[in-house]
DNA sequence: GTTTGTGAAGTATTTCACAGCC
DNA sequence: GGCTGTGAAATACTTCACAAAC
């Protein structure tokens, strides 16, 4: 959410999108059952924590497998090593980050991308004013260093954090430099190709969606 | 994404939340549009700039009513004016901040909310050191002053920034205060009762659900 | 000729319910 | 006794296709 509301549809054999969106909610709870010292866990229990029907997690976890044990439920263990396989979990995902104005920075300090194997090894602006700044271990590049940073550093992932205005730009220019994943954090409705998985941060979308049901709510009682 | 990937199933003669989750799209392309100094748009104009099937939109507007010509389409301004109205942005909101730390005051430096109609008039935080700071026209507050306050001022929507441990204790507390509107920051899924909306902000999640592609699509070329 | 609004048709997704296993 | 994995059933959502309106 905020997320695009568009979903694509699972041709058949596929995997549903929706059932994609779900995996990372899984690993995150088990992550937290470990911690909390869990070792076996049910679907009903897992349920309870997601807000999510039991049968709804087991359906999606049988798209890739058979990881429980009937009686019992699901070594928090295991499970959570088998979903961060099937997320690509399992390893560290350099990130490029185009926009280093106040909301880049904001990015850049927020603790919570390293801990999951996500780390920001690039920032690209191109204002010249920003340009050479530096930000822990590496210098602000100009726009012209995308293409080869991304080849050097085998970013596939890449955050947008520009005004609306340039946001689409930027995202082509990421599609170009061969960037299959885009974190956009501009308030506008992405156009890319299917290759390219897009997924938009919008509180205000958030925000104008809650406000109808407050709306609502408010009239009902009149 | 940003936000929850569980949507409420619409009651019969109920609005499904999918399509409440596509109107503010619809207004916010409506709102560029008009800008741009166009007066009449069909369906499918408005879906080539969505991505979105024009028949979606035209079936998600008829739950509305009938605000189309036939032969004509839409008048820009004028469906701007009832899909404001609808989703209740036809007025301002009130908005209390909890957590005033850098996540906090990122947001509280964010221009994006108030053009939108969202006005954060109230901040809260419990660390003693940051109680008593100023920031624009209004002093952060202690914890104790949630309920208060959102009554004094007639807050209805509520920004949690809190850490991921302290989330959950601060939508309880947010919904004892009556807010019915909670855009939470935190990486956690929140419990709260039904008639409590709450999305969330979740950058994390959108990444992981990504990565799952990057591994099929790294798989494929093997 | 164009485009809306909408029942009906077509898909997708969720939930049920139970055999099979621990 | 409890719980998984899964076809089948139920529900939700999207798209089609066309009469009516301009």
């Amino acid at each position: 959410m905020h997320d695009s509301a568009v979903l694509k549809r699972a041709s058949p054999g596929e995997v549903p999108e929706v059932v994609i969106l779900r995996l990372p909610l899984y690993s995150r709870v088990l992550a937290q059952l470990l911690r909390e010292g869990m070792e076996v866990v049910s679907s009903q229990q897992l349920g309870q924590r997601l807000q999510v029907t039991p049968a709804q997690i087991r359906k999606d976890l049988s798209y890739f497998g058979r990881f429980g044990k009937q009686g019992r439920g699901y070594s928090v263990r295991h499970l959570l090593l088998e979903l961060k396989q099937i997320l690509g979990l399992d390893r560290e995902w350099n990130v490029g980050l185009v926009g280093v104005g106040r909301l880049g920075r904001a990015i850049l300090g927020y603790p919570g991308f390293a801990p999951e194997g996500f780390k920001i090894v690039a920032a690209f602006d191109r204002d010249p004013r920003v340009v050479g700044q530096v930000y822990g271990a590496f210098t602000v590049q100009p726009m012209e260093r995308l293409c080869p940073m991304t080849h050097a550093l085998d970013i596939k992932i890449a955050i947008v954090a520009v005004p609306a205005e340039r946001a689409q730009e930027v995202i082509e220019q990421l599609a170009e430099c061969g960037i299959k994943a885009i974190l956009n954090y501009a308030a506008i409705a992405p156009q890319h190709s299917p290759d390219v998985k897009v997924r938009s941060i919008d509180p205000v979308l958030s925000l104008q969606s809650m406000t109808y049901h407050l709306r609502a709510a408010s009239r009902e009682s009149t």
